[in-house]
DNA sequence: TAGGCCATCTGGTCCT
DNA sequence: AGGACCAGATGGCCTA
């Protein structure tokens, strides 16, 4: 888990632009070597370009001690940012798990499995509006003319719901490919009471085959 | 024990 | 310049 902090490795090239070097030599704390005061007028012109080379020396070692810091401390904030992005992703797809009718309480949707199902679903209620209005539309002309015969009412409940999925499956809106697959073994298994729920009223109003949203959200990627 | 899923770290790139 | 986003790598946990 925390490898990165465990295995830091100082010694790693880490690439950070020239500028951050730049903010880097500006940040550095003034040496006291730097001031002159400790440059005896006793000094030997040699002696003097030893102690400069030792201030160098000295001065690059702390440098690099500083740089090392602050490339330390960079990433940890950015690990930070990271993980907080991470784990507001994991709220959002928390929050649609709770939307989605299939939610049994004992299972969790994996992350895959929340989005595919998600994208069923609205697929699925999509479809359920589209058969609702052109029920209603029947319904009038029915009224309008009373021996009206409707050339194709839609199916019955527990009719063909496998011709509904053939005829109307979401591969037809999608560029992905779909099966009515329901051999997923990793996909936890449908609660018909917490799904029926969000729909019953759909259904009940607009004569919709219960049996087609069934059906229609399990299908599934491959 | 292999494989799936996940969290985290990391460095690169894009965006504001 | 700093933050957001992304994808790859890695290791832990769980299950068949």
């Amino acid at each position: 888990m925390d490898r990165a902090c465990t295995d830091y490795d100082p010694s790693s090239r880490m690439s950070f632009s020239p500028s951050e070097d730049e903010d880097y030599s500006s940040l550095q704390s003034p040496s006291p070597y730097s001031t002159g005061a400790l440059t005896s007028p006793a000094q030997t012109p040699e002696k003097c370009g030893e102690e400069k080379k030792k201030r160098r020396g000295r001065n690059r070692v702390k440098n690099e001690a500083v740089l090392h810091t602050i490339k330390k401390t960079r990433r940890v904030k950015a690990n930070d940012r990271e993980r907080n992005r991470m784990h507001n992703l994991n709220s959002a797809l928390d929050e649609l798990r709770g939307i989605l009718p299939c939610f049994p309480d004992d299972t969790k949707l994996t992350k895959i499995e929340t989005l595919r199902l998600a994208h069923n679903y609205i697929w699925a209620l999509s479809e359920t509006l589209r058969l609702a209005d052109q029920t209603k539309a029947k319904t009038q002309v029915e009224l309008v003319q009373p021996g009206y015969m409707s050339p194709a009412a839609p199916p019955s409940p527990g009719s063909d719901a496998g011709s509904w999925m053939s005829t109307a499956s979401p591969s037809s809106s999608s560029s992905s490919s779909f099966s009515a697959s329901t051999s997923n073994p990793s996909s936890p298994a449908m609660s018909e009471d917490c799904y029926y729920g969000h729909t019953e009223s759909l259904f009940s109003l607009h004569s919709i085959p219960q049996n087609f949203m069934h059906s229609a959200c399990f299908v599934q990627y491959q």
